[in-house]
DNA sequence: TGTATATGATAATTCAAGTCAACATTTATT
DNA sequence: AATAAATGTTGACTTGAATTATCATATACA
């Protein structure tokens, strides 16, 4: 009922944080590439407002606005490689030979959460 | 006038698969640790609808989803170096050693785009 | 195979993301 | 210092992101 969800609204530090830092990142590079937030704008059809938005790190700012940003400046590359399956060493020592389409089954009352 | 931007709706094709991308990575990871969407949804404080949504790579969805999902799996650090100033050759090379607050006036006409 | 679980799909609802416009402020350059 | 450009700020408006609820389907495991 509460609409908006809770890490839209209050993130945790850390994502704000992440989402932040990426903002900052985001906007070094186009001053390095001597570009106006509406050039950036422009070329992924958005408005300035919205890629100022980006360059803030509002976490309520659409992925695509983020995504399009980086295309824009050529850096989206670096995008794919995050959680790239092949580098999550975590993941693949927790992985069993298999690749399961759902998450196992969870008798009542084990739910960590 | 037109609402919604046009990188939210219809992406560049190369955005709209990197975000595709990511989404897949992400539930690749999921899967590996044996969580449900639910799990992750819980622990950032959205909806598992919001969560399936991160995981089929819609653009619309909002950037502290993707770095929230990201976060509960263990996976945010990577998020950080993406545009990270310091690997970001391209942009390095560009600057000229002075870090400008705003982009340079253009005059009327050199606009490239 | 049976069945509980995980996920997908749909519809209705709510609120903020994204937009535009107008003005204020900061910044770069002459 | 002057000035024109880049960015910030505010407010109003519109649409879709995210929500809940319910039903349908797919999947894992005994």
């Amino acid at each position: 009922m509460t609409n908006k969800s809770r890490v839209t609204q209050t993130p945790p530090a850390a994502v704000e944080d992440a989402i932040r830092r990426l903002g900052r990142n985001i906007r070094t590079a186009r001053l390095r590439r001597r570009l106006r937030i509406e050039d950036v704008a422009n070329r992924i059809g958005a408005s300035r407002f919205t890629v100022a938005d980006v360059e803030k790190g509002k976490p309520g700012a659409s992925m695509a606005a983020y995504a399009g940003a980086l295309w824009a400046l050529g850096l989206l590359e670096g995008m794919s490689e995050v959680a790239d399956p092949d580098r999550d060493e975590e993941g693949k020592t927790l992985e069993s030979a298999r690749s399961p389409k759902s998450a196992p089954r969870r008798r009542r009352l084990d739910n960590d959460f």
